[in-house]
DNA sequence: AAGAATTGCGTAATGCTATAACATTTGCCA
DNA sequence: TGGCAAATGTTATAGCATTACGCAATTCTT
């Protein structure tokens, strides 16, 4: 038995790797700057990376902003719908699950019979230390 | 007084029916190819339309597919939260208000200092019709 | 009415995000 | 070792959004 992060390869380690440095969001681009130096040329190698990771639960997609960050939680895939909050001012993200929210939004889906595939929940907005500066 | 609909300019009127008339979200490069014959020419008409219908409420924004809905309700935008689901099959969205959700979503705010701006929620998977198909 | 300020418009150029297509390499297993 | 699946490398292209500039129309103020 081997862990999830062990199983990957060498452009989806240095990919996971520089998203979990980062301590804000990063696009596909800016990834793909940063890994100059270790090879990356293309977008396509940045992506195929992104992907893999997004399958493996390792990393989130955030739609509103079209960048991508580490998972803060271990296997939070696990957990349900997962949500997160932007600060719009310093970047950061803060990443919850809420199980109320979850489960009135199931609760819609089944009333009208919809099949849920995916939810995306994304607050933007200011976090509390710059709200206060 | 008049309603928000009479004071569109040319532009944003052409923009704003076209995404009415559409039974499915359209993206902006979409709309721009339909309104040639209307003698638009450049993107940025489209985009600056888009901004103005989006500040007075009348069209929504789908993070998810970088498209735009007309409002399926008079006035929306006073009804709180606004969340959407999006088959991805045949494209159609029901775009509806849960108070639940938006009133757990306003507490974990109010419990984490977060200063909301605008929330996203949006749902993808097979309406009914599509999943029965 | 004249001038100023705001808003909207037209056009061209550019930048950012994501995928298609094709060839090659790598790792694994029958 | 032969064959297969996954990963990689590279180029080109498609799709989404904004910057910059100049001009025209509208609205506000005096
Ligand atoms: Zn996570
Ligand atoms: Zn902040
Ligand atoms: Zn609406
Ligand atoms: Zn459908």
């Amino acid at each position: 038995m081997t862990t999830a992060i062990a199983a990957l390869t060498k452009n989806q380690a240095l990919v996971f790797e520089t998203l979990a440095r980062a301590k804000t969001p990063m696009s596909a681009y800016t990834i793909l700057d940063q890994l100059r130096d270790n090879g990356f040329r293309a977008p396509l190698q940045v992506y195929r990376a992104l992907d893999k990771l997004l399958d493996a639960g390792l990393i989130h997609r955030l739609e509103s902003m079209n960048a991508f960050v580490a998972c803060s939680h271990e296997q939070c895939h696990t957990a349900g719908l997962i949500a997160f909050a932007i600060c719009e001012n310093c970047g950061q993200v803060s990443e919850f699950a809420d199980a109320a929210v979850s489960r009135h939004l199931t609760d819609w889906a089944r009333d009208h019979k919809f099949n849920v595939a995916k939810t995306t929940i994304e607050i933007r907005g200011a976090c509390n230390t710059c709200a206060n500066a």
